[in-house]
DNA sequence: TAGATTGTTAATCGATTAACAATC
DNA sequence: TAGATTGTTAATCGATTAACAATC
């Protein structure tokens, strides 16, 4: 239908714009009116150049001689973002991280509506945490048809995860948060955010490693 | 000391490291002896010469005509990440994220051991998860200082995160696992590794809200 | 030795920064 | 209008890929 977007934004760019949205969503909080790039790159410790070439990709956003509109620039990469509508998502393993994941609110906030929590384990079937339903994880493929899924985050043990992975991509899911050491080696269409902390972890270990200069 | 370092080394290139450590780590488990660098990137589906150009930056792994022998490197790299011996770290915040961390045992597996929990809550005081005992907030720089903590993980709102995380820079931290949604504006020496959920869930959102081509 | 594959230099590609004309 | 700041083009910088001589 639509056929608006020429070039495909960069990797980058789209890593760069959440964090974009934190501090814009701050200004608003703080009741600023407008910034400009010089001030907001020095906020957030990047160029100036960088904040608008990366705007650029998606529009004008701004005003010359002006700067930007704060709560203008904020409603717009919120909808670039995808944060304006409410998204549904699973949770696929009640071990500890998929356990944290139902608890914390603020992902709720923001729209992403956890709509139900599935495990292997039979005796935490039809309890709940922090609201959230635990199901059986055979029902994943009709709950995802049922509920409108949009996202399955996998907080499961590697091998699991990759058998999940397939399931649930299979009963039509685009959007995979994946949390298991694994990678998921999915159809190109298929969107997978990893969150590997193991990783993270030891990017920290070696800057310990390697912070004797 | 040591001064054998002569270039910076690219903070795109220790991101890959950890990635090649978990792909060498399931050859060694699969008793694979020797892999080439062209073996290795179809598996992990990137170029041979980024793997070489890579590992060429802390020295010549490998061995014209053969490869690489895939346990050296393994243990190679493990140590240049800094995981070859263990890591003390604690814990701030014992809300959900918090205690998830004190709960997964894999990382003590790799050598981060949680020397403690901490929290303001009173009333957990004393307390334990998956035997971690939880102190209160106070007592941080001493323990710090009698445990010879090296990793502060802050799982707090986002305001007492950046006070404690001063707090732990003056008591010589220069390893920060940061969870709060915000910026910690440290000195140069103290390296932050961020793990912004919220921020990885947008970057989903808008991979769904942009993958109607 | 011949074949294979590294280590490394050179070429390409993409991302960042600088600069400035357009314009509010 | 004059001043400010964008949007955008051009210049620079860094990262990736290609190519190949070195060598096991």
């Amino acid at each position: 239908m639509e056929d608006k977007e020429e070039k495909k934004i960069s990797a980058v760019v789209i890593r760069r714009l959440p964090r974009y949205y934190r501090y814009l969503g701050e200004l608003v909080e703080n009741d600023v009116q407008r910034i400009s790039s010089k001030e907001l790159s020095e906020k957030m410790k990047v160029t100036a150049s960088q904040i608008r070439q990366d705007l650029n990709n998606f529009g004008g956003f701004g005003q010359q001689g002006y700067g930007y509109n704060v709560k203008y620039l904020y409603d717009k990469i919120g909808k670039i973002l995808g944060v304006n509508e409410p998204h549904n998502m699973i949770v696929v393993g009640a071990g500890n991280i998929g356990r944290a994941i139902c608890n914390y609110s603020d992902f709720s906030k923001r729209g992403f509506v956890i709509k139900g929590l599935f495990d292997n384990n039979k005796e935490l079937e039809g309890k709940e945490i922090a609201g959230v339903g635990i199901y059986s994880t055979d029902k994943i493929k009709d709950f995802i048809a049922e509920n409108h899924i949009e996202i399955v985050a996998l907080t499961l043990p590697k091998a699991a995860a990759k058998e999940v992975a397939s399931v649930v991509v299979e009963a039509g899911i685009k959007a995979i948060w994946n949390f298991a050491p694994v990678d998921l080696n999915l159809p190109p269409d298929v969107i997978v955010e990893n969150v590997h902390l193991s990783e993270s972890l030891m990017r920290l270990s070696y800057a310990i490693a390697n912070n004797k200069e």
